[in-house]
RNA sequence: UGACCCAUGGUGUAAUUGGCAACACUACGGUUUUUGGUAUCGUCAUUCUAGGUUCGAGUCCUAGUGGGUCAACCA
């Protein structure tokens, strides 16, 4: 049943590597998530592109947080971001690694590299030291530092580590080349000194690496066959390997890749951020953030998250996809998986003329037409029933095949009833009556009568109410960060949250969970919020029905 | 007036590596339907431009145009 899908450019190079047998073992990737932050979509796609890959090559993937700056990073977020991956259904090589279990190795590399006379302490400031590397487009000036002995590069580097010197007044660097138009080869920061508290190694250490001496080492030390990264890392690339050369270490071989953007959504830290700070949303994981723990919440399953990743390819050129295709995903996983609900938003009273007064009839409901499994549930009916306002219209357009004066429906899982009557006050209809088909009942139906448009209802007195988070996008514009003369916070969506607390639900829902999903018939799919205790159920619209018919008679 | 990367429909990716531009989403129009859902059928492209190589170019070569990335003691 698997379809085969064509190689993207990295798993072609990958085929090349195994062939050649560069890589003799198998296949290792790697997931290096920085823990200053929860994760987003865009880490979804890397996520689901470093374990999917290793899963197709038979190998593995190891998650290691590289944590190699105290200042930003918490605990707090390794377990979130742990917690989020296996939820996306995904599992890591053995025990989660962070690149500070490797400071000692680091440390030692450092050591060698002086040894070797290709780093070199410097007393410089940071603006003096940007001043030596100068612009892209003409060559950098040397460090007058930069020809230190050996010997005393050494006693320096080791009173650094030991506490001697203030933080920022000293720096090791590599002596690569200042001339390089390529800015991260001349001679790179690869130490400092911070004399913070790190949340693994406490107060152990007060010099740190820099990222470009702490990722590809720690690839090099889990022998990292591919290291799958974004584009921008591509001009790190060179001193990743020039680390390889002279360290001789494991040679992981990076490879970079365009990141994904979606419309409508943001996947900036720094930005996401701002959202929550300033109230804009309800926490990280509000369901109109683009946080993996917020698309949960929402009801986005990770099924449908995975499949998306899988159909979007992989390619080197700037993108923007369109989130109707991530929408598509999740509609195409609840469609199958999600149980029907009915749910009148915005009821007006309807009277079934010639039904008996105390009567309850119990309805049998199919709970997915997509999955006869799911099994079938009870729901009452009776004399005095709730439909949607957008249901009935006294004077409707042509093709309209909802109830109206001389028009007949179907009641879903009930009878066909017609209209009788219906009262206003000041333009607004109050009530309906209508007469219903004995014959009609659902199932056994033997009227003879042809109903073209068929309602969801609830019956008056069993209904329950439940509260409706309707949810749109974020943003009101689909690129909010591609306008200059606008801040992407002016353009978020004053009305991606509507509440309704009047919903009136099918009993059913009543022993619903939070974290189950369901679709409202003929409206939307939803989710139980994380934080419903039941009474009211909350429910989280994750996304709508795709809906055709338009009022083509309003503007 | 540096270096590097990228360019296929409205969107994202394909094209057996030089052989009829395909798949999915979106939009629009049919069919089916006890969800205006699902399913199903159909419509929507001078492959950035100009030259060149070739029987044949989205693919190779040259030039141009457009877009992106790089100058944190961040990752």
């Amino acid at each position: 049943m698997e379809e085969e899908r064509a190689l993207n450019f990295i798993e072609q190079e990958i085929v090349e590597d195994i062939k050649n047998e560069r890589y003799p073992k198998h296949i290792h990737t790697r997931f290096p998530p920085e823990p200053n932050g929860f994760l987003h979509i865009g880490h979804a796609t890397a996520i689901c592109f470093n374990f999917g890959i290793a899963k197709k090559f038979n190998g593995k993937t190891n998650l290691r947080f590289d944590d190699t700056n105290p200042t930003t990073e918490k605990t707090d977020y390794v377990d979130a971001i742990q917690e989020d991956i296996k939820w996306l259904g995904f599992e890591w090589d053995g025990e989660p690694l962070f690149a500070s279990d490797y400071f000692d190795e680091l440390y030692n590399y450092a050591i060698k590299l002086i040894k070797a006379g290709l780093a070199y302490v410097d007393d410089s400031t940071s603006e003096e030291i940007a001043e030596q590397k100068g612009v892209p487009t003409e060559p950098g000036k040397e460090s007058p530092y930069r020809n230190r002995p050996i010997e005393e590069n050494l006693d320096l580097f080791t009173r650094m580590k030991a506490g001697e010197f203030p933080d920022g007044s000293k720096v090791l660097r590599a002596k690569v080349d200042m001339t390089s138009p390529n800015m991260h080869m001349r001679d790179p920061l690869i130490y400092r000194i911070k004399k913070e508290h790190h949340h693994r190694t406490g107060d152990e250490w007060c010099i740190y690496p820099m990222y470009d001496f702490a990722h590809g080492q720690s690839d090099s030390i889990e022998n990292i066959t591919h290291s799958l990264c974004s584009l921008e890392f591509k001009h790190h690339r060179p001193l990743y390997n020039w680390f390889i050369e002279k360290l001789e270490i494991f040679p992981s071989r990076q490879i970079e890749f365009a990141r994904r953007n979606l419309t409508y959504m943001i996947t900036s830290k720094r930005k996401l951020l701002k959202l929550v700070e300033g109230n804009y949303v309800d926490g990280w994981d509000d369901p109109r953030m683009s946080t993996i723990s917020g698309l949960r919440r929402k009801g986005y399953p990770a099924e449908a998250i995975r499949n998306f990743c899988e159909e979007v390819g992989m390619a080197k050129r700037d993108n923007v996809i369109e989130i109707e295709l991530l929408e598509s995903h999740v509609r195409d996983v609840l469609n199958r998986e999600a149980n029907r609900i009915m749910v009148v938003e915005d009821p007006i009273p309807l009277t079934i003329a010639n039904y008996p007064e105390d009567q309850v009839e119990i309805m049998i409901a199919q709970n997915n037409p997509e999955d006869e499994s799911a099994g079938v549930r009870e729901i009452p009916f009776s004399k005095y029933l709730y439909i949607d306002r957008e249901d009935f219209m006294v004077d409707p357009p042509k093709k309209y095949f909802r109830l109206a004066p001389g028009k007949t429906v179907r009641l879903k899982n009930g009878y066909i009833i017609e209209y009788l009557s219906h009262n206003e006050e000041d333009g607004e209809v109050k009530s309906i009556e209508c007469k219903y088909f004995d014959n009609s009942k659902s199932g056994e139906d033997n009227s003879g009568i042809k109903a073209k448009g068929t309602l969801h209802w609830v019956s008056k007195e069993q209904a329950v109410k439940v509260q409706l988070n309707n949810y749109e996008h974020l943003f009101s514009d689909p690129t909010p960060l591609a306008h200059e003369e606008k801040e992407f916070i002016d353009l978020v969506n004053p009305n991606s949250l509507t509440i309704n607390a009047e919903a009136l639900s099918e009993p059913s829902i009543s022993s619903a969970k939070p974290g189950d999903y369901y679709q409202i018939f003929r409206k939307a799919y939803y989710a139980v919020d994380t934080k419903s205790t039941g009474s009211p159920v909350i429910l989280n619209k994750t996304v709508a029905l795709k809906g055709a018919w338009k009022d083509k008679s309003k503007k």
